[in-house]
DNA sequence: TGTACATCAGTGAACGCGCGTTCACTGATGTAC
DNA sequence: TGTACATCAGTGAACGCGCGTTCACTGATGTAC
């Protein structure tokens, strides 16, 4: 089913950290299909990778810590991976349309991970604060389209990027908790809210 | 905490309904504060109304089964508040409007309830079917503001009425799992929308 | 009018399950002397 | 070079918990004769 070998031995000295990387990739794994991070269980991630329950406490405190870095690493290569396609762009507007594409894709390749991260209670109970700079980073994209020129400085940055997000977060959304409600492809619908929402002019 | 009595005797012969409504809206309390459909037992919902855990069986095969009743006894209660509001209204653009801000008004008092039934796992497990005339109703209100005029007929009423409902339910979902995030109050930001996406002016 | 019986509304004990977490442990490998 | 010891990486049994569901039951009320 997955790539873990049937048997593991022991780590090398000085190695233990290459079962918490392990522990990590399964629980993403895990938490892509459950898409709650409420039925993610200890045992489940142990039984996933071969090794003891207990051997996750070598290197998280509980469960929560887990999760919580599983998601943190997860959100930090998507940024990255989002950051890589609006550097690649020829303008600022086009920027904004692949970094918001690229997001999109990757909730679709991955609903499961998406929801966990921006739906599941763990919002509630736990500091995902690291999630602030996504936002940070898309109005800052914003304002380099209203520099450059390219859209109209009728509103503030802020604001443009808040509506933005939020229709792009609902395209998403809605595609994921109501598949086949949806209609039309998602880079269509993000298309329309960037003329429509942001003012861009393709 | 509730308005449950402390005992409750047995129902009258004929009347063992009432404690089927008192188990629905039981489970409809409970779930809005859980906000996971998950996390929802049959023993709280006992637990909540002193009653045997198993008397809920009388009414009800399984859990999917209560907190699908549930779920659809509120959402109908929510569908017939939203016509109610666009039927008060002067015209069909201001209907638009009045229904748009009582489903957003009611999710922000009931964030629970609106997460369960948009975003919880039942969504893939369940027949969720019900939830489709919602949609269907939000077309037919655009359609209307098109055929008065009030609307350009560039885009197909069910394009817009998606996009729609996309970014409303991007705005409503942020500020219910990101509270603190979203910077301007839900009903101007639905106003933009209405404005940039619908082309409604006011 | 009395009485046997059916039906209705609801109860309480018990089942097996998977879970997070704790605890005392094992055994290989490196290090100090 | 040998050996005692510390450290590291990981294990397995056991705890108590809340859960959904099943089962045999109780006891009040209505109905047929």
């Amino acid at each position: 089913m997955t790539n873990t070998p049937a048997t593991r031995g022991r780590n090398q000295r000085g190695r233990g950290n290459l079962l918490r990387d392990d522990i990590v990739s399964a629980t993403l794994r895990l938490l892509d299909e459950a898409a709650e991070d409420e039925t993610l269980s200890l045992r489940a991630v142990a039984r996933e990778l071969g090794i003891a329950t207990t051997s996750i406490y070598l290197h998280f405190p509980d469960r929560d810590a887990l999760v919580l870095a599983a998601l943190r690493s997860c959100h930090d290569d998507l940024m990255a991976a989002v950051e890589r396609a609006e550097k690649s762009a020829g303008d600022p507007a086009e920027g904004l349309r692949e970094r918001t594409l690229v997001l999109a894709g990757w909730a679709e390749r991955h609903p499961g991970l998406y929801k966990v991260l921006h739906e599941s209670a763990l919002n509630r109970r736990a500091d995902m604060s690291f999630k602030l700079v996504m936002a940070e980073r898309s109005v800052a994209a914003v304002q380099r389209c209203i520099d450059a020129g390219l859209v109209a400085a009728d509103e503030d940055a802020e604001v443009i990027a808040l509506d933005l997000r939020a229709a792009v977060h609902g395209a998403v959304s809605l595609r994921l908790n109501e598949p086949g409600s949806s209609g039309s492809p998602v880079d269509r619908q993000i298309d329309r809210f960037l003329v429509k929402i942001v003012g861009i002019g393709f």
